[in-house]
DNA sequence: GGCGGGTTTGTTACAGTGTATCACCCCCGC
DNA sequence: GCGGGGGTGATACACTGTAACAAACCCGCC
C-alpha cells in the first residue's frame, strides 16, 4: 500500500511505494545531485521496502534480502536505513518500528502524517498545512522551538472501511 | 519534569507528573470508580514513574521498584504499564519506549502533544484544539476514520533555551 | 604503480525492549 | 470446602537496535 491520501489544497500530490521503480529513480538521482554513493546494498534495501506493501521491520529487509550463499545482516540493512532516512527516501513508522519508502520530496519543516490502517496494516502518507500551522502555534505558546516531530494515526482506511460495508 | 505546557484558550490547564501525590490519588480514586483494583504493584509502579523527572523504561521502573530481597520482574512492570495504560493514568512515548505519568483526564478524542526536549530529557504534555481540528479535517479528506494518534515534538524546551541563553 | 585516507560493508557480540507460557497465590462467591 | 478469575512470580524467548573492529573498496595523489 503506501498509498497517497491527499493533502491540503495546493501540495502536489506524491505517492509513496506505489511505484518502487520511482522511489529508486529518485533516490538514484538524488545522490548523484548530492555527491553520495548510491551502492548495491542501499538500493538493494531501498528496493525491499518499496515492494513491500507494508512497513518492513530491519529484520525483514534483511531476510528478504538474505539466500543461500549470501547472508545480508541486520546490522547493515540498519546502516542502509539510516542513510536513507538522513536523504528522506524511507521514514520510519515509531508505532511499529519498522520502515516505508517515500517517494516524493518534503519541504523544510512540512509537516507529515502516516495513516496506519489497523486492518490492512498499510500506511498512508499525507500533509497537512493546517495541522503544522495549529501545530506551530501551539509550540510557539509553549515557548518550546521543535526540532522535528512525528505524527502517526492508527485507525481504518478508506479502502478497508469500503470492504467492510459492502462484505 | 513533565510540566504542563499550556493548550489552547479554554481547556485546564494540567500538571503531568508535577505531583506524584495528585497523580496516585487520580489513580486510586479512578479505579475505584470503575470497580478495579488498584494493588500495590501498579501504585509503586505509577508512583515510580511519576516521581522520575523523565520518562522512564520498564526496565528502569523495574530496576527501582527492586531491592535486595525483591526483585520486580520487567514482566511485571509491562503488566502494571499495561494496566495504567488502559486506564489513562500513564502515557506510552513512541520515540522512547519510555512512560510518564498522566494527572488529568483526557476528554474522549482529544489529541495530546507530548514536547520532548533533547536538552533535559523531560516531557512536557499539552494539547490543541487547533491542531486536533486540522488533524480531524485532514483526516476526513483522506477517508480515515483514525481510532488512536501519537504527536510527539522534538526540541527544546522553554526553560533549556532561557538557561542556554543565559549560560 | 604504489600509498594514504575516507567510506562502505562484513562479522561478532551485546544491550535494550517486549511477549509467551506456566505455575502459584489470593480473594470472593457459591 | 471448593471452584474460578484476576493478579503476580519466574523463566524463557523473540524482536529491535548498537558497539567495536576488521576487511574491502574507491579515489586522489605522489
Amino acid at each position: 500500500m503506501h498509498r497517497h491520501a491527499g493533502s491540503d489544497a495546493g501540495a502536489d500530490p506524491h505517492a509513496c511505494g506505489a511505484d518502487p521503480g520511482a522511489v529508486l529513480a529518485r533516490g538514484e538521482a538524488l545522490c548523484r545531485e548530492r555527491g553520495l554513493q548510491f551502492t548495491p546494498l542501499r538500493r538493494e534495501v531501498l528496493e525491499a521496502v518499496a515492494a513491500a506493501e507494508r512497513p518492513q521491520g530491519a529484520y525483514d529487509v534483511a531476510e528478504r534480502l538474505s539466500r543461500p550463499g549470501r547472508r545480508v545482516a541486520p546490522v547493515s540493512v540498519y546502516r542502509a536505513l539510516d542513510f536513507l532516512m538522513e536523504q528522506g527516501l524511507v521514514h520510519r513508522i515509531a508505532s511499529r518500528n519498522a520502515f516505508i519508502p517515500c517517494a516524493h520530496a518534503h519541504g523544510p519543516g512540512e509537516g507529515v502524517v502516516f495513516l496506519i490502517c489497523r486492518t490492512c496494516g498499510g500506511v498512508d502518507e499525507t500533509s497537512s498545512r493546517e495541522v503544522e500551522r495549529g501545530l506551530g502555534r501551539t509550540l510557539e505558546r509553549a515557548g518550546f522551538r521543535p526540532s522535528h516531530s512525528i505524527l502517526e494515526v492508527e485507525g481504518d482506511c478508506g479502502a478497508c472501511l469500503e470492504r467492510e460495508r459492502a462484505g
